[in-house]
DNA sequence: TCTCAGTTTAGAATTATTCTAATCTATTGA
DNA sequence: TCAATAGATTAGAATAATTCTAAACTGAGA
């Protein structure tokens, strides 16, 4: 099993109070969806203390190292995704939930080549539900 | 040909001053990707007088009446795309550029069915392009 | 241990978006 | 036709989301 601390020389990022009290929160169980603010505000609820704007540095550090997976919805809301295997999703709109869904449940078929001097680096797949 | 005010009177929209400026930007031409500030600055370049939350109002008015898409690619942009026919994308990630794919091209198997008590409303494909 | 060159943090600044009070407009009825 | 009014629309002000940058911290080398 291995420590945040760990995780994070692993990534060469230096384990820092702030880095470690995030990644307890992110890496320590299932996978998650969650915004700055969310994390925010669980860290605030655990008596940590921590800056918003770090807490935003720290999301984007994570992802550049992918360690997390951004995810773009909504306008709003910007999801931090702790499965960066490739995968899609259904978001429930009323209910800004997000749910993975398996990448090799879904065959994309058609897809044009990418132009000359560009390649597909991701493809996301958001399936919006709503109420019927 | 529909005139703007046409278009605006069929979607119960009143056709104000501001709304015919910016449907005219919008729908008098091919189709187009715009963020609210794109379309502030192209309406302050030709001298007309609007604010920037009365943009936000109308492309947000105009996206409920469906005659606007709103696609969510970039944490920091939002675009209006005035092809309201079911699409993909494919993005430039380091232009912020947004090009159609047209639906008809790309087949998606395997989607899980929605949750009872829901239905999948859209199913948005954005494909990432980056240098080679 | 002491420097010094990055790294990292978080308050301040900026940018994006929404809210709401004021203004405008279409309709109704005299 | 015209005034009153209810609802729609606008845009300045407020809020929310995100980034910037100066100060604090840290680790490697002497």
């Amino acid at each position: 099993m291995n420590s945040i601390k760990d995780i994070l020389r692993n990534s060469s990022l230096r384990p820092t109070k702030q880095r470690i009290m995030i990644g307890k929160l992110l890496f320590n169980d299932v996978d998650k969806h969650v915004t700055a603010e969310s994390l925010y505000r669980e860290l605030k609820a655990s008596e940590q203390k921590i800056s918003l704007a770090t807490v935003y540095n720290t999301l984007h550090d994570f992802c550049e190292k992918k360690l997390l997976k951004k995810v773009n919805v909504d306008a709003e809301k910007v999801y931090f995704d702790t499965n960066t295997n490739p995968h899609h999703h259904f978001y429930y709109d009323s209910e800004k939930l997000l749910i993975d869904i398996s990448k090799d449940k879904i065959k994309i078929q058609g897809l044009p080549k990418a132009p000359k001097g560009k390649k597909i680096k991701d493809v996301e797949l958001i399936a919006h539900l709503t109420d019927n």
